[in-house]
DNA sequence: ATTAAAAGTGAGTGATCACTTACAAATGTA
DNA sequence: TACATTTGTAAGTGATCACTCACTTTTAAT
């Protein structure tokens, strides 16, 4: 990856992330990254093409963390991993899931993946626990991840005290 | 309101809701309306307008039952109230909700108001009920509402046992 | 040094955007 | 009936959109 296409990348999650995607026109993006309108379409083809490499980029550097916890073998530890997975978001990657819970939205397409992976993983280690509905109680986790992540992102609460709570409300200290 | 004012509003709605605010063009919502382009301009001024009149519609219509909850002076009963906030959504204001929380991650401005009240009420009953960080315990209700909400809105997962969990695993059963 | 490919530019392109305007139909009131 | 106001339309408007194209510069291998 050339310079000035990282240049254009990071431009771009940048806006897509505080504008959105229809609310970002390429040539604010060019304008942005320091660079020539054509150029974008040269290296990612078009538009849709920059939102996918953007999605790719971050994904690639966000997998490790997921599969941190689904090679965890004690279930109970892999819980209280997951759920502290929202908690140690790096804040050089705000702006990555910012960008892909307002894509939750309004472009569901963008979900799937690595994502199902971790859930399965997770409904192991409950059924692993013997809890009667690792189902739901998968469901409950992601419930939580999901409301840390729109705390943590949208309204910088503080995270540490929060991960507490939830981990002694959940018996899982 | 016009019948057609009301048409305006509703094709307005869904289409925000699916395909966002700068994702959907004034041209789209007058044929989805089956009306004149020019009509929306007349009883809504601009496009922004539109989307302030949908929020106003949707919200008169939502805050009986954030006012509901604040008004129980029981403070148990306020907490298990706003916690099934979520789960008693009903599904035909499905696309308000969904253009609100799409709203939240680019458009924070349409955030405030009515929310406010609600905090600071679970806020009073956390300290009623001698809780040492009420804040804190507010939050977390709040991260519950977020995930709840971003579950059966996306993922239109079955709310009844969920709520039923969610009760229980806050020994608020 | 030659040269072909890759990286990069900037001025276009038609299409679509939000919005306006001139005018017609409907409505309410005297 | 008369007439002013409101509701509605259709055909525009300039601006901006994503994208292309002809062209130059840089890079790298022989």
């Amino acid at each position: 990856m050339t310079d000035k296409q990282l240049n254009i990348l990071m431009a771009a999650m940048k806006l897509f992330a505080s504008k959105g995607f229809d609310g970002t026109s390429t040539n604010a993006i060019a304008t942005e990254a320091g660079v020539s309108e054509g150029l974008i379409f040269k290296h990612f083809k078009n538009k849709e093409g920059l939102l996918e490499a953007i999605i790719n980029y971050g994904m690639e550097k966000s997998s490790v963390y997921f599969a941190e916890v689904i090679l965890i073998s004690d279930p109970q530890k892999r819980i209280e991993k997951a759920i502290a997975l929202p908690f140690s978001i790096d804040p050089n990657d705000n702006q990555f899931w910012k960008l892909m819970y307002a894509l939750k939205w309004q472009r569901g397409e963008y979900q799937s993946g690595p994502f199902e992976l971790f859930r399965e993983s997770l409904i192991d280690a409950f059924d692993q626990l013997g809890y009667e509905n690792p189902e739901l109680e998968t469901t409950m986790i992601e419930v939580i991840i999901d409301g840390v992540a729109t705390q943590i992102l949208l309204k910088n609460t503080d995270a540490a005290p929060l991960l507490e709570t939830i981990l002694k409300k959940y018996s899982l200290k």
